[in-house]
DNA sequence: AATCTTTTCAACCGCCCTTGT
DNA sequence: CACAAGGGCGGTTGAAAAGAT
């Protein structure tokens, strides 16, 4: 019975557009605008459901549509976005002014046809180990943000919009260098050297309770809508790290033992680039080493590589 | 020129989330 | 709380276009 479950309407056209009917509906929309889609085929004479309407409008005929080959410029784009996010079109789209979920679902399907169809000779590259399941989940975003490595910052920029959508996105830092001449003082010098460099006021060190529950002081920092991320000349490239074990002393700070991506994309100890620290996505701040990882933090721990190797 | 194969991509389907009753 | 309608989204389809033989 249900030949097409969405449309009460007997006579329902259905398959490719004729430009009488784009004629139709662009009238339509350009004098009325849309609110609801249901009622649209009726008010604009057209013999189609409401949802067939509505993706007419979105994907081909709204003005603001961009058409034609993507520029190299959006090919990387979308490579990178969905190496950072995966199949969501929509989301990609978002980045992409002019440019719908579907053009680019279609481009993506197609160029990775063309890729499998040259199956590489047997890259069987030294495999990660398995690490703790919290992390899992992130495991093939993390992978894929190898693709940080060959971002121009604009590029990175956006992906890091992408990826954390929040109001003031994760960044990367030297902490090496933000800690030059550090005499003890460690959490001070951070505090001087973000203030400087990108106007946060402080960063929160979290404490960890003897449950080993994460307490979050009072956060006071300048984090908040009407942060702009800040976009630092020092940013390193943004390479994902496995946390492989956590450790808690009793004062409630924590030690990680690390691997992360080398330039070769091989794992190594993070023993030998010291130099990370973390973005706690849920708190939407930094948060120090001493920060206690969560499910829902976990996935956002990024490093920073440093420019020496 | 004709036919077969592959690619492209607009449109559809069903699922799911939100909103309203 | 259940239920229905509307619409957003991602996977999939299949006709047309493009390419190959």
């Amino acid at each position: 019975m249900g030949h097409h479950s969405c449309c009460n309407q007997q006579k329902v056209k259905r398959g490719l557009w004729s430009p009488e009917e784009d004629e139709k509906l662009i009238r339509y929309i350009t004098t009325h605008g849309y609110g609801c889609w249901s009622e649209v085929p009726e008010k604009a004479g057209l013999q189609r459901c409401g949802k067939s309407c509505r993706l007419r409008w979105i994907n081909y005929l709204r003005p603001d549509i961009r058409r034609g080959r993507f520029t190299p410029e959006e090919e990387k784009l979308i490579i990178s976005l969905h190496g950072a996010v995966g199949n969501r079109w929509a989301h990609i789209a978002s980045h992409l002014p002019g440019r719908t979920d579907n053009e680019i679902k279609n481009y993506w399907n197609s160029w990775i046809k063309k890729k499998i169809r040259k199956p590489s000779s047997a890259s069987s590259t030294n495999i990660t180990p398995s690490i703790a399941e919290q992390n899992a989940q992130f495991t093939y975003a993390q992978n894929q943000q190898m693709d940080f490595l060959n971002q121009d910052l604009a590029t990175k920029r956006q992906i890091q919009d992408t990826l954390f959508p929040l109001p003031c996105p994760p960044f990367m830092f030297d902490i090496g260098l933000a800690l030059e001449g550090a005499n003890g003082n460690v959490d001070g010098k951070i505090d001087q050297f973000l203030q400087e460099n990108t106007g946060i006021m402080n960063t929160e060190t979290w404490q960890v309770n003897q449950n080993q529950e994460m307490i979050q002081p009072n956060f006071t920092g300048a984090l908040d809508s009407n942060c702009l991320p800040p976009l630092m000349e020092n940013i390193e490239t943004m390479v994902p790290i496995e946390v492989q074990s956590c450790s808690i002393n009793v004062e409630g700070k924590m030690t990680l033992d690390c691997l992360q991506r080398n330039e070769l994309n091989e794992w190594v100890d993070t023993q030998q680039c010291p130099n990370f620290y973390f973005w706690d996505q849920a708190a939407g701040h930094l948060g120090g080493q001493d920060i206690y990882p969560t499910s829902s933090n976990m996935g956002t721990i990024l490093s920073s590589y440093p420019s020496s190797l």
